[in-house]
DNA sequence: GCAATTACCTAAAAGCCTTAGGCAAGCGGA
DNA sequence: TCCGCTTGCCTAAGGCTTTTAGGTAATTGC
């Protein structure tokens, strides 16, 4: 009988398809298997366990963030690069909701490490080189925008914001605008001041 | 033979417990069964299914993350209620992983609108009494502040910026300093400019 | 003390995960 | 061309989770 020509790339492939029809969660060996007409146990020659199946589809997902990224920041600089930025971060969210759901997963210390996660911080670093941050402010802009695009997209992908006035659209753009007022103005530490501190 | 006592607020509640042990994914009405040493089926008559389950658990960390923010917010304005309410997610987040995780669940709207999240838009946009800021920008501003929160943590938690400097705490607290004046001189809308807008 | 309710049980079917071992397709070499 | 080896996909099987149906015993209220 013909084989199906399994392979790790073509799995993980069909598996971040799954994903965006069926959601993240519900990406299973099985389904996968059916979609192939290929009994369950033979997935198990290309992939370790179901989690390896997801590690699988979130790598893919890393990748392809980080090659839209690259190239919308390709050419731009300051608040045009950031807009860029965070809008590949959202189109892909809303086009592939079950990529980027994907891509959150947690991975090993090691596994992120050789992940195309790198790549994305490397992209928000390199927008701040349009803004005047020196370390460690700048580390702390980095964390500060990938918190803002990751809770943003989030929430409005887990309907967060769904149909209150104004409309989400609007509301993105206004955020940017903010982010980059506030990248071009970033303050100085404040003093130990009477703000509550966190007690872990 | 004695009854086991179960209840639905009883199923919450060490639902919650067991999340905050192995995770909220892990928690299943298996695992559940087997913490109040009770056959599975038994715990049918009192939740619906699985997700009837999780849904429970996370109306009761909504509750209490609210709670704990109406607490940390009584007798706070400005700067100094900003950075309260933050440190309650981030500080619950960090005490009860498992709970955070099922507080974002998402519900179905008339669930979500009976729970106690509306509580927490509530109080976001009571911080902003202390800054003035007019519709509709106090509403991007509170979807802002709700994204900084969520996205923080929840890469904080994730590992996202693990074992790098500078430490998570002082990026924390300097992104508090950077919201705080962002809040006090918000941008007005920039003009249709050059930025690049979302395809969508 | 008895009836009615209800809490928990047994039983069973279905789906997913995972491992072990078998057959055959397709490739390399003679 | 034919043979053997590798490897891709298979059958079989055990275990865990979900969910439903229907039974028995504990508790409540009169």
């Amino acid at each position: 009988m013909a084989r199906a020509g399994l392979t790790r790339e073509r799995l993980a492939r069909a598996g971040a398809e799954l994903a965006d029809e069926v959601g993240f969660d519900e990406v299973t060996v099985s389904a996968l298997a059916r979609r192939f007409d290929v009994k369950v146990a033979s997935l198990y020659s290309h992939v370790k366990n179901s989690h390896d199946l997801k590690t699988l589809i979130c790598l893919l997902a890393l990748e392809e963030l980080a090659d839209r990224g690259a190239a919308a920041l390709a050419g731009r600089a300051g608040k045009d690069a950031l807009a860029a930025l965070a809008n590949v971060y959202r189109d892909y969210a809303r086009e592939h909701p079950g990529r980027y759901a994907a891509a959150q997963l947690r991975l090993d210390p090691e596994a992120a490490a050789a992940s195309a996660g790198v790549r994305h911080a490397q992209m928000t670093r390199a927008i701040l080189r349009g803004y005047n941050l020196t370390e460690p402010d700048q580390t702390h802009a980095v964390r500060l925008l990938g918190s803002v695009f990751h809770g943003y997209v989030s929430l409005e992908l887990g309907g967060g914001f769904s149909h209150s006035a104004p409309d989400t659209q609007t509301t993105w753009t206004r955020v940017i605008d903010a982010l980059d007022a506030l990248l071009r103005n970033w303050p100085a530490p404040s003093g130990p001041g009477p703000a509550h501190r966190s007690t872990s």
